[in-house]
RNA sequence: GGGAGGUUAGCUCAGCGGUAGAGCGUCUGCUUUACACGCAGCAGGUCGCGGGUUCGAUCCCCGCACCUCCCACCA
């Protein structure tokens, strides 16, 4: 039984627990001959809670999961959670200043990786269950954590095998420093944001006296270690400058000028300062031309004693400020402008990143690119929807090394060690941690105190949640994976990089499919955010509407867009949906049971097999829409068109189904015109198709399907493992369909003029239908009952010529159509309609005349078209025809 | 500076060479014994602008405008 009240909350998690329990979500359901299907979950933060986004993707994978399994494919989908690096290491420090009021430096490193560690433990379950609240059906014992042991060992062999093969190395260089995260950056990390600033203009003397190059800035306070100053080599303006020197204001230092071809001499006032340790242009062009460096910028963001006793200490933004006074003092100023700066900002701060030299290890990624592009170009991984392609293979063109160290404590230690003489001792893959320095066997050896990116672990998910590098069955059995579903927002930090580690490290790409879907926003369009106060939560949300909702609501506003709007209302009404589904089963449950006649038992009696030559016309008609929309739905998900699937389902349940068959279907099931044999026939495809469409809503709402399955057909757990409903070729009936429309069409017509013309809905019309003698109107006669039950008439007629004088007529797709009004005046509005319907046909006939009329269109448009807009004109002309003659009757009246 | 995407009904979006579609919303009727989270019905669109190709363009091509986003070390 259902209940009148349709409560997801009372069954939903319920029928997961149950899937769950029977082993479903394990490959290993499927039987051993199933073909695999594989999915690696994108894993959220350990310490995080789950986003829409994540409710997007996991409701998507889990459709195509669920979808799949129906199929009898093997599947696996792969949960797990990621350690996150620096998000967790900087909400646990959180957390423990607000607890404490100590920073982790005062708890010490051991303790504060312990802590992390327990953060870590205790949060892993919630996020898990989380997922689970969402529906999805993952193998939960196959969980992954990128910071366990198994993923550890891959991280250990990725890196020693990059390292000797010449692909990781350690180098001075300029990085993204973030100062309040006190660790580098991947340029990744890095967003650029255009901010207003100023244009500072600063005058440097000659040495020599006799004038002042002045030079313009956005950072007057790198002046301080400024080592020259440059001009381009061709500006005339400058010409025999190279060579002087000038003196740098507020130290008293004399720097060089140079000539160099990076300096743009339409910028600012075509003179530039070079300071090689804070400006990664001018650290080139330090090397360039043999200048010094001189780092007046600490990895604190305040000036270094090398700024001067009067800077250094100061904070860099105060020191510009100082400068900037100083300046002033000095008369070096010579005006400032406002300008468009490109800020470079941490991502996870929001802290102005400061260019700095630093000793990092980087992994050079060229050579990977080169094959992950060979792969995804000969298609083996194949980008969803496929301009993606084109913003990987640009990034990957113009890909620089990534540098993979960060001075953070919560993460994988980076395999490198160092002996007192500096010498670096990486060790082979497979082997253990040295004893010894590798080039001067020199020891105590120091391990470098940093750890990896956190996308140095997650590249390698696809192997290392099958237990790469170890040969593993499953890695046997399930890499490569089927499909990654995930935001375009992280196609660089991550899909490309898989790409690259797959095809590196194994040879074959990590995924056949990467479908990259939008990012979620408000119903505004707004972009979600804690500050703007429209986050909203997506559990929440299936609390209040339910999961199935949640997800159908997903799925269908992932359409090509990038952006998607979401938001309350929208999933309130796909609740809606769901409700309708209920109610429609509460109503086939009912009929179902009327039945079972004197057997009175609870439980409906099982479907009959189907004979659909026995069939009358309505359900044949049913059962052709059922199959195709089920083949709608699976070549919509084919072509991961989750919008277009859910829409189908959605319009195929309630306007064929609830609106159309059910309404068809009642008063023959309660009436008495048809046989006890011939109501069970149509009771078995009223159950039919109610299951199927279960079937086919399944993937998308996992948890109504089966309370109602469970209900109709006893079968509610057993629906996960059921076989996806597929097209049935016997089911296609032109024929069926054809007389159903016309059904239809002349209901709405009916009901349409009942209500144009303000009649009232209790009053029976007599209804004239003008069809020449044939099958057709042979097949509308059979369903005059039908006809006058849905329009309310009191008498149909049916012939080649129904002549009524004064009656209405019309004409719906070729059959005319004759209404007896009761005797009442046609008002001045519904004349003028009358009349404006009229014009509107009349002008779109005329067109069409005139395009029939063009002899180029005759002899070039193919004989279809031409045939098809001749018909067009003749129903146009027809129903032009009866309606005037309306007007005539009207204003005979 | 490069690149991608968008501009279709009041809103959110599908469609993409033969007379414009959906959901939601608006409006008008309905206690029609599954469902008001409902039923029935109406209204609502120069498919951003200008050219071109074509018998025919919302759809293809070329410009333009505006919006979004990504990439990029220019002071």
């Amino acid at each position: 039984m259902l209940d009148k009240n349709f409560d997801p909350a009372s069954f939903e998690m319920r029928w997961y627990k149950a899937q769950e329990d029977a082993g479903f979500f394990r490959p290993e359901a499927s039987g051993p001959d199933a073909r695999p299907y594989t999915l690696v979950i994108p894993p959220p933060n350990v310490t995080g809670r789950l986003h829409v986004g994540h409710a997007l993707g996991r409701s998507l994978e889990d459709v195509l999961c669920r979808w799949r399994r129906m199929q009898g494919r093997a599947v696996l989908w792969v949960p797990g959670v990621d350690h996150a690096g620096i998000a967790t290491q900087m909400v646990v420090e959180r957390d423990l200043k607000e607890r404490t009021g100590q920073s982790r430096h005062d708890l010490g490193r051991e303790a504060f990786v312990a802590l992390c560690r327990e953060w870590a433990e205790a949060r892993r379950g919630d996020i898990l269950n989380q997922i689970r609240r969402l529906g999805s059906s993952c193998d939960f014992s196959r969980v992954y954590y990128t910071l366990d042991e198994t993923r550890s060992r891959a991280v250990r062999h990725a890196f020693t095998t990059l390292y000797h093969q010449g692909l990781a190395y350690r180098a001075e260089r300029m990085v993204n420093w973030c100062p309040s995260c006190a660790t580098v950056l991947s340029d990744l990390e890095v967003n650029h944001v255009e901010s207003s600033g100023h244009l500072y203009s600063i005058a440097y003397p000659f040495e020599t006296g006799g004038g002042e190059l002045v030079v313009a800035t956005t950072r007057p306070e790198t002046m301080l270690g400024d080592t020259a100053l440059a001009v381009h080599p061709r500006d005339e303006r400058f010409a025999g400058l190279a060579g002087r020197r000038v003196i740098v204001p507020l130290t008293g230092r004399t720097i060089p000028v140079i000539a160099d071809a990076f300096v743009d001499p339409k910028f600012g006032t075509g003179v530039v300062k070079v300071t090689p340790a804070h400006d990664p242009n001018d650290f080139e062009a330090g090397k360039r031309n043999g200048l010094e460096s001189i780092a007046v910028i600490g990895f604190d963001g305040r000036m270094t004693a090398l700024a001067g006793a009067a800077y250094a200490g100061l904070d860099r933004f105060d020191a510009r400020k100082k400068v900037l006074r100083d300046l002033d003092a000095a008369a070096l100023r010579r005006g400032e402008k406002s300008h468009l700066i490109p800020l470079a900002r941490c991502q996870r701060s929001d802290t102005i990143v400061e260019p700095l030299v630093s000793l990092q290890w980087f992994v050079s990624v060229a050579p990977l690119a080169e094959k992950a592009v060979a792969a995804t170009d000969a298609g083996e991984t194949r980008f969803v929807p496929e301009p993606w392609k084109k913003t990987y293979d640009e990034w990957m063109r113009n890909i620089r090394d990534w540098c993979v160290s960060r001075q953070l404590w919560w993460g994988h230690g980076i395999p490198a060690w160092y002996c007192p003489g500096g010498h670096v001792t990486v060790p082979k893959p497979g082997e253990g941690d040295p004893d010894a320095c590798a080039m001067c066997a020199e020891g105590p050896l120091v391990r470098d105190p940093d750890v990896f990116d956190t996308w140095f672990s997650s590249w390698l998910m696809p192997l290392s949640v099958f237990g790469w590098p170890e040969k593993t069955p499953d890695f046997d059995r399930y890499y490569p994976t089927s499909v990654l579903v995930t935001g375009f927002d992280i196609i660089f930090f991550w899909v490309a990089r898989m790409i690259m580690a797959g095809t590196f490290f194994d040879g074959r790409a990590p995924f056949g499919d990467a479908v990259l879907h939008g990012l979620v926003r408000d119903e505004k369009g707004q972009k979600m955010s804690k500050t703007k106060g429209n986050v909203v939560d997506p559990l929440d949300m299936c609390d209040e509407f339910g999961a199935d909702a949640v997800r159908f609501t997903l799925a269908v506003l992932s359409g090509t867009g990038r952006d998607l709007p979401f938001g309350k209302a929208r999933v309130a009404g796909y609740r809606s949906f769901a409700t309708k589904v209920w109610n429609a089963a509460r109503f086939a449950l009912q009929m179902l049971e009327e039945g079972a006649d004197g057997a009175g038992g609870p439980a409906p009696a099982p479907p009959q097999a189907i004979d659909f030559a026995s069939l009358g016309t309505v359900d044949r008609w049913i059962l052709s829409r059922l199959s195709e929309a089920s083949a709608d739905v699976n070549a919509a998900l084919e072509a991961y068109r989750f919008d277009e699937a859910a829409n189908a389902l959605y319009q195929f349940f309630w306007s064929d189904f609830c609106d159309g068959y059910v309404e068809m279907v009642k008063p023959a099931l309660r009436g008495a015109e048809l046989s006890a044999e011939e109501k069970d026939r149509t009771r078995a495809v009223l159950k039919r198709v109610l299951l199927d469409s279960l079937a086919l809503l399944h993937p998308f709402m996992p948890f109504v399907s089966c309370e109602i399955r469970e209900a109709l057909n006893g079968d509610g757990l057993r629906l996960a493992m059921t076989k996806f409903p597929e097209p049935n070729a016997e089911w296609k009936d032109d024929g069926a369909t054809e007389v159903i429309a016309l059904v239809r069409g002349i209901v709405t017509r009916v009901r349409n003029l009942r209500a144009e013309r303000g009649l009232p809905q209790t009053e029976s019309l007599r209804l004239g239908i003008e069809l020449p003698v044939g099958p057709l109107s042979r097949e509308i006669q059979r369903h005059v009952p039908l006809l006058s039950h849905l329009a309310r008439l009191s008498t149909v007629e049916i012939s080649s010529n129904v002549n009524w004088p004064g009656a209405y007529r019309d004409v719906v797709t070729g059959a005319g159509i004759v209404v007896e009004l009761p005797k009442k005046e046609f008002s001045s509005e519904d004349r003028e309609k009358l009349e404006r319907d009229l014009e509107k046909l009349r002008a779109e006939a005329e067109k069409i005349r005139a395009r029939l009329a063009d002899s180029s269109f005759l002899a070039r448009a193919p004989a279809a078209v031409v045939e098809r807009t001749q018909q067009q004109l003749a129903e146009l002309e027809e129903r032009s025809a009866r309606l005037s003659g309306n007007l005539v009757e009207a204003a005979g009246a």
